[in-house]
DNA sequence: TTTCGTTCCGAAACCGGTTTCGGCAATGGA
DNA sequence: TCCATTGCCGAAACCGGTTTCGGAACGAAA
């Protein structure tokens, strides 16, 4: 005590930190001798508080730790700084290994604008809307993000009528450019994949090529479609409406369709697939009946699941990059909650081509394969033994 | 006017909704007549309430549809109602595909307690403190879901220090039991499981069984490793430290150490992989081999992912139900936020085996397996095209 | 009738921030 | 010199709940 020449005076009430642990407020602004309401409307950017003042509030705020509590700051603002996805977890393909990517991409978004992200489940159509709304009324986020989105979608429509903000992952209406629509969106045009797809497979010198497509509720769906449709009069090949197969939601389906094309008297010898999980199906069938795939006949998929390049042969597919896209939907739809106009906020990304063993020039016609098929059928009802 | 016989007399500001559309609790307690403590505290179960005006309360609350800012409340009772997970995206196995089985069960339990859940990702280690601290300092969650624990787990010191409850989806220290620590968890037996894949083996007839473990910084590939020793010695099988392998992270790694213990001298009939991934690593190196999984030999896997029934020949695993963890830890975890001790809260669920067609009797004793390896590799290092 | 203890509710403080409003001092112009 | 701005900051209200505290009303005991 003696020693020190210099006892630090007037210092009132030194409790840097509250019995909480916890920089509050209260206790910066007394630190740095201000009252809390120019130490909050310096770090808010105000402009009525001089420059000079700003940089120290900041520097010592950042020196003593400070941050703010969002739900504090919510109670006044009505922001909570969090933006929300309800994940249906009752689809047939709920096993998606992208999930964990996009969820990365939406965080890290998020977190650089010093937002959270806060997720939940719905078991059901029905339950869809009871989660959100349950999210909504409680104001646990400042916007949502909508995956998968139904051609006719009863998410959009209740958010809107609520009056909150939310982008989609995809586009509704078939894509048709809606003007009077006022949603934000992000998504993978799907139709130019599928429509190169078929200019591929059409440059391998396939003349027969086939589409199978996946659920029709899903906007995606038909957006896909035409994107054959489109590939086909790109390349000036006929539409034939047995080649355009609907409704694959799982492997197993997608196995169905597969088999339903392949035993046409007229089969295709390519066939493009609207998911990689549709597409993998199909080689069962074709192991079933004896077509090496790649060769006998092409096929092609959609997504760029991990499984693709570990199938053999290699599924050629186009990949999409999901978590791009949970950064690019977070980053649009904070900037939405902000103020930015939605009509802005619009992005077409494009899926890519990851080539691999599944197609190729046809070996056979049309025909010919027909008569494979057919012979290697008989043949396995023949005897169980070959 | 003067039609009207009895103007309703005092109806004081008859504001149903004000503007924001919201009902708030000032709004709920005068059209109640009651005090806005009133009804705060008849909502919360105080015992100061006489039973029939909570009954009165919590009927016209549902009628308004009245809920409560959850950040509101927490201003006040510092608690969010709300778990949070972080997830770590930098993983070489980061494609799971039981995230979203997981989260559905979180959330759904979760929402049960009518809480919700926020979900982050880190890239790295360091990355994992970082996003951890945010989420803790803003006090985003009132508890945390820690999944993958490790050997060494720095978010548990971290945790532990800021006094934050938090509960584990695994065990740590090899999973002695701990008995000064505190800690609460939810695992699923993984070493009674590879116990029982042992057993399985042996009584197949298999005479040397080799085990390929996972990376050691996680604390479940320990515990595999000694459900491995710990089925040798059920079986009175002696140890041989050739036939047990590390650190095999991801299928590519699965398959290098498969290729180890198959190019043996004295290789295994049959082996049990710690995970699913390096499990199907082995499918490659077999087909390489010649070998028959399930006949030459046999495979066992660990986890359960959707992948294994589609392999040929279909993987027999110990399946996982990651939907019920989460469901048990978010369950937990909630109830120790309120305030049950930890100790109390450890479970410790029981994976399931799915039998395909990956494991069966020997066809082949270790030295005619070794042989036939050599055999076919020199073969093959001969000429390209058999 | 008075006193005491319950039962039940309202007034007001409180949580940790944000925002409005007004005032002081310095500045500029007349 | 005086008045009107302007720049900068503090006091206080405010957000929507929760919790403390005190007191009115009532019945039972004295």
């Amino acid at each position: 005590m003696i020693t020190n020449p210099s006892p630090p005076k007037h210092q009132p009430t030194f409790r840097r930190h509250s019995a909480s642990g916890r920089v509050k407020l209260d206790e910066l602004a007394d630190h740095l001798g201000l009252s809390k309401s120019t130490v909050s409307r310096a770090l808010n950017g105000y402009s009525d508080i001089s420059e000079s003042t700003r940089k120290r509030v900041e520097a010592t705020a950042r020196k003593m730790g400070y941050r703010p509590l969002s739900h504090a700051q919510a109670i006044r603002t009505g922001k909570v700084r969090a933006i929300a996805m309800v994940v249906n977890s009752g689809e047939p393909d709920r096993h998606n290994p992208f999930l964990q990517d996009f969820l990365a991409g939406a965080c890290e978004a998020a977190s650089a604008f010093d937002w959270t992200m806060t997720i939940s489940t719905a078991k059901s159509e029905k339950d869809m809307l009871n989660v959100l709304g349950r999210l909504v009324e409680e104001r646990k986020a400042d916007g949502f993000i909508l995956p998968r989105t139904e051609v006719e979608d009863a998410r959009i429509e209740y958010l809107r009528a609520s009056n909150v903000p939310f982008i989609l992952y995809g586009r509704t209406g078939y894509g048709q450019t809606d003007p009077d629509s006022d949603t934000s969106w992000f998504d993978i045009s799907g139709e130019a994949a599928i429509c190169s797809a078929v200019t591929r497979l059409r440059a391998f010198g396939h003349s027969r090529i086939g589409f199978v497509g996946s659920d029709p509720k899903f906007n995606y769906s038909h957006l896909r479609r035409e994107g054959y449709l489109e590939g086909l009069k790109a390349a000036e090949m006929p539409v034939d409406p047995e080649l355009i197969r609907e409704g694959a939601r799982s492997r197993d389906e997608g196995a169905t369709q597969a088999r339903a094309l392949l035993e046409l008297d007229h089969p295709p010898t390519g066939i493009v697939f609207a998911t990689d999980l549709a597409a993998l199906g199909s080689y069962s069938v074709c192991a079933e009946f004896g077509l090496q795939i790649g060769q006998d006949v092409s096929i092609l998929g959609y997504d760029g699941i991990p499984e693709c390049q570990y199938v053999s042969p290699g599924l050629t597919t186009f990949s999409v990059d999901s978590k791009r896209a949970g950064e690019r939907l977070a980053e649009m739809l904070i900037r939405q909650t902000r103020g930015e106009a939605p009509e802005g906020l619009r992005e077409l990304g494009q899926a890519e081509l990851v080539e691999r063993k599944s197609d190729g020039p046809p070996r056979l016609t049309p025909e010919e394969l027909a008569h494979k098929v057919t012979q290697l059928k008989n043949g396995n009802r023949g005897g169980d033994r070959p």
